[in-house]
DNA sequence: AGAGTATATCGATGTATGTCAATATACAGA
DNA sequence: TCTGTATATTGACATACATCGATATACTCT
């Protein structure tokens, strides 16, 4: 019934993520998997993150910044941002030391769409 | 942190429901708010759920059709249908011996907002 | 190579909640 | 009032997952 977000394939923001919610009857497994979806926003955690990402000018931020901005230990926040880069959400980029997330717009948008009638 | 789902109070659906989560830094508590609403979505039965009621051509059905459709329990949709409609996803009016629910679109609607740019 | 910093993973634990059987409640019709 | 049907609630149980400390990995600089 459940796709375990812990063993979701890296999203490819490309492809469709799913058919609009009230334009048809949607199939047990689009169920499933737009529901992993929903949970990975379900989380008042992984909210703050896209929010604190978005508002940066630069619309990047590295994980560090984020772990003095939310008030959770360091794993934690790691563990958040793997759920939202594997959903497809962010995307990431290695620089020296640190690592650089930034927002895939248009994955929020795909997932914006599904909620609306199609 | 987390805003307990059993706990919500029946949502207005007129009421703006949060602000959109990429046009500034939400606070902690509208991201519980807003993560307490996706985690009504993030539900495969409640997905389908929303579906079968949508394509219902008077947009309205019976509980009891809601449970042969999926496979749970009766409970089980009784609960989920409860969980919606706590939400302001669903609205409902007791029709004789059955109870008819209906999608609340601009609920619906206010929640797609969030995931855009404001 | 060694030290320091940033990030990721591991293992353990607590909590929220999906699920069902059993039961209660609400209503219609005889 | 009694019977049958539809829906809701209760209580118990299993599971997903958020969280953290400890530790591992990756990189930079000296």
């Amino acid at each position: 019934m459940y796709v375990n977000i812990q063993s979701m394939e890296r999203a490819d923001s490309t492809a469709p993520c799913c058919p609009p919610l009230l334009a048809g009857k949607i199939t047990a497994a689009e169920a499933s998997q737009l529901a992993a979806l929903f949970r990975v926003l379900a989380e008042p955690a992984r909210l703050q993150l896209l929010s604190l990402i978005a508002v940066q000018p630069q619309q990047e931020v590295r994980a560090c910044e984020l772990v003095e901005a939310l008030k959770l230990s360091q794993p934690t926040v790691s563990h958040h941002l793997k759920v939202l880069y594997e959903a497809g959400l962010l995307e990431k980029e290695r620089r020296g030391n640190w690592i650089c997330y930034r927002i895939v717009k248009d994955r929020l948008a795909q997932l914006q769409a599904t909620l609306g009638a199609g």
